[in-house]
DNA sequence: CCATGCAGTAAACAACTGTTCTCTGGAATT
DNA sequence: AATTCCAGAGAACAGTTGTTTACTGCATGG
């Protein structure tokens, strides 16, 4: 499908993903409202000026920062609310699968967490409209659920978005047990688990 | 019980009122982590050296941001937690309550907010204390309803902090919609109330 | 009333920022 | 083979930053 690109793109492309990654790095301690263009530059090892052949501003690299981390997540998404296991063990499944995120790519988790209600609007729209979109995909996949008969289409959005507030709850405690003791680490994950399941009996009690 | 305070101590504390204050305000479109000092003492009017009397860095005015903003909010979450109405109505009467603490504080709501995942490890610190406090609190209202009864303790804190998490998720939620028409508003109150309803009937029926 | 303490001032510091302009080497196109 | 294109370099710009040092004026306590 994708036409190989000759040197030049390629160098390009490069270059950019070094910029991105360089600022993933550095935004571990900071928020991208401070994160100044030359820092980054300096950090990959190119000039100031080379910044702006790819982007804009850092508001613009964190756009494409939020693309990088969430935009890939979808099929996962769905995939993992719609195996259609018993309810307990598509919990544990769900958990798990979020604490191997989690330990993937830590500072995506970390980026979006900070940036959701950061300093830098442009970025903040951006997260906002992929958890949308999120809430959207897992309100489908509810729906094809039997127990899902009866529920209004806003109760199932209400419900979808409270799952996916759930995850990110739950991913930014796995960030912050990632450097604590193994026992922290599973006591995160209990936490995790009885969170989602009691949302889950609310879930079945609904039209009671 | 306040010991009437000489003049001296009395102008003292005003600046560094101002000194908040003024932060406080820059932070609505930028994050701690690239606030800077001068900035601060421009806004309020004093030379930027005056700083140093009250603060030893902008981290260290951030924690005293979460002390203001959190500090006092103790009480108000007990008595709405503790008040034995119907579930129903205590429902809607925390989601109220969330709307208006909103509209009176925006900033203070806006800050804690977005520095919970910041980029200044004091301050997450900072805030991360005060919510575990407001965890056992919650916790410990819980622990006098009737509902209650057999539940263990890990299972009450972690209703509690699902709570306490709900909340401020609503009042972002609130926060976002606070320049919005009034239906959009409403729509909050609505996924906001249904929400909350929803866990509390899977707390109902949770040793089933 | 006088000496001390201390909130706030003023100036200077080296280091840093984003942005503009000009230039260059090599890939891409013809 | 000749030409165009463009990612990146380099230098310079006016402004900004945090921190130090020495100072001033006034409220305070003896």
């Amino acid at each position: 499908m994708s036409h190989t690109l000759g040197i030049r793109q390629a160098q390009k492309q490069k270059t950019r993903q070094a910029l991105l990654d360089a600022a993933l790095g550095l935004l571990e301690e900071q928020s991208l409202s401070s994160l100044g263009l030359r820092e980054v530059t300096r950090a990959v090892g190119v000039a100031p000026t080379a910044f702006y052949r790819h982007f804009r501003s850092t508001a613009d690299l964190g756009t494409a920062l939020v693309e990088e981390a969430l935009g890939s997540l979808h099929p996962m998404i769905r995939t993992t609310v719609s195996t259609a296991d018993d309810s307990e063990e598509r919990i544990a499944r769900a958990v798990e699968l979020i604490a191997r995120h989690v330990d993937a790519y830590p500072a995506h988790v970390r980026f979006i967490a900070r940036e959701r209600h950061g300093g830098v609007q442009p970025v903040r729209d951006a997260i906002r409209e992929q958890l949308a979109r999120f809430g959207q995909e897992v309100k489908d996949e509810l729906a094809k659920d039997p127990e899902s008969a009866g529920w209004s289409d806003d109760d199932l959005l209400m419900l979808a978005n409270l799952y996916v507030d759930q995850m990110l709850i739950t991913a930014s405690l796995f960030l912050e047990a990632q450097e604590a003791t193994p026992q922290e680490r599973d006591r995160v994950i209990q936490v995790a688990t009885r969170q989602m399941r009691l949302i889950s009996i609310g879930r079945h009690h609904w039209l009671d």
